[in-house]
DNA sequence: AGGATAGAAAACGCTTCGTTCTCTATGGGG
DNA sequence: CCCCATAGAGAACGAAGCGTTTTCTATCCT
């Protein structure tokens, strides 16, 4: 038969359970980094069951995506300075910040999840990539109506620029991307990029 | 006492059997990936115990990365067609080829890597990204020598643009990188960057 | 109340890890 | 040739984590 039952609290359902994992996820996460984080021991941080978990996901890799999903919701508004090197400077800027924050640790783990599983990335492209290149296109595209931009600007391929030199520098370089570097990539490549 | 002997073929020592061990890591993360990459494998692949393995690196990511350095020993030549945008396409071709070969796993391996532990991106960044930096900025001071680039074209920050804009792509998208991607970003972002 | 479902705990067999031990092939030196 | 030291190969070990299954029952809904 059964054990006894030992339960420390009252059961959790649905969405406050799913609350709870990713609670205890991102927090496993920050204690011990990508590489040791284990399914058994976020079960035991959530005070769930590992049937729990693998009710919900595959494994290690769908939780944590989910889990990142759930820390970082938004992309953030559209800056709106009137002025071209202000607006980027302020969009990427909160990207630094969202990478620069305790949960950029999560961010590492999407990285590393989709460097290993190409299909993971298609899966989340829309959301990780897509919005915040759709984001920059906008401002691009805003900064081109008030004539702050030369005509073969505006295409998806340059308004990615930008974020991605940010993802790739927070990839290959160690500690926080400081407010240097992002005006060094808005001044040195951004705005001579646009403007010609 | 000890078990009977069964090997199957003679001692190899030194470089030989580092050689046999990198042909084996290779071809089991092709096979498996590289989640599902395992020392124990590995060892058994080379015939070679997991002592050995263990003797000489800490773990699977020190293994795995010495396997892609000794994948890919070079960077490649330096184009020299005379013309900016000839020179920054096979640059950057050479790139893409080294990517989509059957061992663009193996950098997907790195890539992972270094997401997960940012020291290892520290110890490994000469390697993996500043050599082909520094030949970007090579192949642009000589095209603004032939006074095809832009004054202020000629710092690294800009130089690094391509190559980072290749890893991105590589990351953030399925599949081989074409010659329209090459192409897109070396005249949609590369070239208005340097000529302006 | 009754019924269905999902949650919590325990247990299981398997795989892999990192380490240790034993035997000895191998290389180098005299 | 001999001797010595070292590293390689194979086996074994205990621990950890995996993914699954089972049992009991809290919880929700009607």
């Amino acid at each position: 038969m059964g054990g006894v039952d030992h339960r420390k609290g009252p059961r959790r359902r649905g969405d406050e359970l799913n609350q709870a994992i990713f609670t205890a996820a991102l927090e496993e996460l920050v204690e011990v980094g990508y590489q040791r984080l284990t399914m058994e021991r976020v079960a035991e941080r959530a005070r769930t069951s590992k049937a729990s978990l693998y009710r919900r996901w595959a494994g290690r890799p769908e939780l944590m995506m989910d889990a990142v999903i759930h820390a970082f919701p938004t992309v953030g508004e559209l800056p709106d300075t009137g002025e071209l090197r202000a607006d980027l400077f302020a969009a990427l800027r909160t990207m630094a910040d969202a990478l620069n924050s305790p949960l950029g640790q999560a961010v590492r783990s999407v990285l590393a999840e989709v460097a290993i599983d190409q299909k993971a990335m298609l899966r989340h492209r829309e959301r990780f990539v897509e919005r915040r290149n759709q984001l920059m296109l906008d401002l691009v595209r805003r900064a081109a109506a008030r004539g702050q931009v030369r005509p073969g600007a505006l295409t998806p391929r340059v308004a990615a620029v930008g974020p991605a030199l940010m993802r790739d520098h927070f990839l290959t370089h160690g500690g926080p991307i400081t407010d240097e570097v992002v005006a060094e990539i808005v001044d040195e490549v951004l705005v001579p990029l646009l403007r010609a």
